[in-house]
DNA sequence: ATAACACTTGAACAGTTATTCAATTGTTAA
DNA sequence: TTAACAATTGAATAACTGTTCAAGTGTTAT
């Protein structure tokens, strides 16, 4: 048997669509901000130099696949990163960067 | 020091468009059926149920990226998956896809 | 040379998507 | 109840992208 990583197209399509999400610039620098430490919608704005508006539609985004995980403490809403295979994914590619440049 | 995944917004880009080419079903499908073994595009296009063209097209944004390596045989052209990172990270997703299915 | 096979390429189109702006909801303090 | 702060939502738009079709290139055999 060889590997098989998703046997039906369904599943396939399902794979493809959380790589969709993280291949967008700045979904990737949110999910890269959030993937240590929780951090609110304004501070992921300020750090990312993206509106509040663009920030919160990219998250509404991630929290229906489940990527990340909102958390709200008085005025604020503090996200983070919900799935560790997308966190070690995020290491693994970054070393993939790393080496690529040859 | 915390966990730095990618310094630069340029290698974050970088990553984002790796990202964004296993985020489509057709060239996730491809990238997987070429991750253990090559195969020409033909058998590609019959495999996976696409057009030929379809099938190069989406191989030449694979193998811009160096997501993939083309060798050719006589009048075939045969793809591997030419980056061991994006092997791992697709079988990492796979098992996160299993579990996810809670 | 010609034909047949295998793949690539370019243009064109339809559907998708990232972003912005304005309005709205929810939360806390005065 | 207001006011101020924090985040969400909807509509609108510009840019992008996956797919198809037709024409083109390269390779092997006749």
């Amino acid at each position: 048997m060889t590997t098989i990583v998703a046997e039906t197209q369904d599943q396939t399509a399902e794979l493809a669509e959380v790589f969709h999400l993280m291949g967008d610039p700045s979904r990737l620098g949110i999910l890269m901000l959030v993937m240590d430490d929780a951090h609110s919608v304004g501070e992921i704005a300020a750090a990312t130099g993206h509106s509040l508006s663009l920030v919160s539609h990219h998250l509404r985004l991630l929290r229906a696949r489940r990527l990340v995980r909102a958390e709200r403490r008085g005025k604020q809403v503090f996200y983070t990163l919900d799935d560790a295979h997308v966190r070690s994914v995020l290491r693994d590619m970054a070393e993939h960067m790393r080496e690529g440049h040859r």
